[in-house]
DNA sequence: GTTACGCATGTAATCGATTCCAAGATGATC
DNA sequence: GATCATCTTGGAATCGATTACATGCGTAAC
């Protein structure tokens, strides 16, 4: 593959000439410029992105680690993140930790040795030594979705209180009182956090929250679908399931499926996040929905303020409720509760 | 950031001997070693990996460009990439190309401008000159499911003609006879074949395949919604809708609920590209489906064999029909068509 | 006509690794 | 004790870019 001093000898300029012209320096002279040009165009050149990186201490390059590239809900965050960054001239190196705190650590690892620019993560866990080390020793981070206490690192995320409490007031309004809840791990944030505002939630409307109703999930299909069954399984089972991702609502609509029972009726589903093939399901399921695409740009935008050197906001946005028919009929439309939507389309 | 000198000055050696204690070359005393490991620790050394890719033109890392993330069959293909890439000692770069040429241009371009070892593609039309250079150029390059005729490139797919039979044979033993298909685009290789062998099967059974019933998506859900409303629209309406992903299957979906009809009374559904929402839409929904996660694998053991000098093999792996209600009843157990799996749950 | 300034260009250092080659040390062999 | 092979080590070149610094030339100012 030609370099820059294959160019050089082509144009008959030297090797920083061509470089001047590559980065349109101001002082070139017309001549060398369009003879450099031609040399380029000649031999096909194309600047080796290795040896740039090396010399100047930029890779252009964001890392972004996700727990679970099977998560359509991560999926649709990747794709915004890779957008937003190549809109800014960046490229994005994907790592898909599927849940293992080992594998984040891993792809952690790899990212900074290929001395990525910025570091994107929605940690599995309360954080390892190493991705610490990473915040502590000025890589530009930001976290997306979940993020780990007591860390200065700043944080792009949904609240979605709101929208639990507007659920709850809806399952409340439909008849509700037994309602559970499939917990993410408690090492997440999104995994406690959610928890907590439902507990809250119920609070409000003098609901218990047994701990018999709090399912211990680990965000995958399969953990919805072992906790779906001991709910089934208790004396008195749950009116209502609350799947705290839609993965482990997927899980739940199976364990109900194989037992021949159905939703709404015998029991009532609703998850958080939303996605496109909710509407299809059966029934369509109640969701709360998160802003994805914009919590995918406010990350790349935080992480290349520090980059750039402006300094990095946290971010929060709210999620909202969308109301289907997995909990009951919906109520009618001049009994809905406020910045409660109702979504029929993708 | 500590270097390599940085090391060497701490262990109080050269940094030829730092590099071959990284290295594990033989000849380094037990000492040596020993400080340098400590030197190594002592500053949290982690070797530059831009640094060693220029300086031995490698960067163990592959590129991979898919079609459009937001897919779940190429999720799933880019997840089994990653997998076994990692466990042969790579790492991957994925470029999303959203179904758009010049987009899958700007991604190839910039993984060439990084100097991956291999690259990985599932090209979205016909094939660009700068696709068709980097082939000839020597750039180890493997096709993933999709494929450029007259490219002399390794090619990883399935092969869905057995399973589109399989598919027909099920329709036409429901007795549906107006089948149509909603197709992908011309210009891939999916595009056309899905086509070529759903037509080859109809004319097994003496059917017809007009014009009128076939529509021309782009793999996206808003074509297969489109398409399906010109089928609704035409005086004799196919009793039978084919789509050739699931994502064109979602618009269809979309569009048979929007007229307020129901599947698969009023009309049937089948899809190419299984996933594991079909089983709890309403109804389930018949689908191709296909090895995916073996496919990603071969395509990576492919072109690493080709960077590692070995003669790299183009892989064809079937694929299965897999009956669910979308398009009626399923026949008794024992009519079932050979190769065809009943399957209930993911 | 001399000085000075600015522009265009080239030489060479540099980034952080790997690796060839030479050289010193050690030990074995005769 | 000299010779030679083997092992360990360091110096320096190298990969392909960027960029500080030096140089030469032309033009303008006095």
């Amino acid at each position: 593959m030609a370099s820059i001093k294959d160019v050089a000898a082509e144009a008959g300029v030297s090797v920083a000439t061509v470089s001047r012209v590559l980065n349109d320096h101001p002082s070139v002279s017309a001549d060398a410029r369009a003879r450099v040009l031609a040399a380029v165009e000649a031999l096909g050149y194309r600047p080796n992105a290795v040896a740039r990186s090396l010399r100047t201490d930029q890779t252009r390059t964001l890392g972004l680690v996700i727990s679970d590239v099977l998560n359509p809900y991560f999926t649709e965050l990747a794709r915004s993140v890779e957008e937003e960054a190549r809109a800014l001239g960046y490229s994005v190196i994907i790592g898909n930790a599927d849940e293992r705190p080992e594998l984040q650590d891993h792809h952690v690892r790899t990212l900074l040795d290929r001395r990525i620019d910025g570091l994107l993560v929605s940690p599995t866990d309360g954080g390892s030594p190493l991705m610490l080390d990473a915040a502590r020793s000025g890589t530009p981070m930001v976290f997306v979705d979940r993020w780990i206490p007591g860390v200065d690192v700043p944080v792009v995320r949904a609240d979605g209180r709101a929208a639990v409490r507007d659920l709850v007031a809806h399952l409340h309004g439909l008849g509700h009182r037994r309602l559970a809840i499939i917990a993410g791990p408690a090492a997440t944030t999104t995994g406690s956090e959610r928890v907590d505002a439902f507990r809250d939630a119920l609070r409000e409307y003098g609901l218990p929250l047994p701990d018999a109703y709090i399912g211990q999930g680990d965000f995958q299909a399969a953990s919805g679908r072992r906790a779906t069954e001991e709910f089934l399984d208790l004396a008195e089972p749950p009116e209502v399931v609350f799947a705290a991702d839609n993965l482990m609502a997927l899980g739940a609509l199976d364990a109900v499926r194989a037992r021949g029972l159905r939703v709404p009726d015998d029991i009532a589903l609703a998850a958080f996040d939303d996605i496109p093939w909710f509407v299809h399901t059966d029934p369509p399921i109640t969701a709360i929905a998160q802003p994805t695409p914009e919590l995918g740009r406010a990350a790349v935008r935080a992480v290349v303020d520090r980059i750039e050197g402006r300094p990095p906001q946290s971010v929060t946005l709210p999620a909202t409720l969308v109301v289907r028919r997995s909990c009951g009929e919906p109520p009618a439309m001049d009994s809905t509760p406020m910045n409660v939507t109702q979504r029929s389309n993708p």
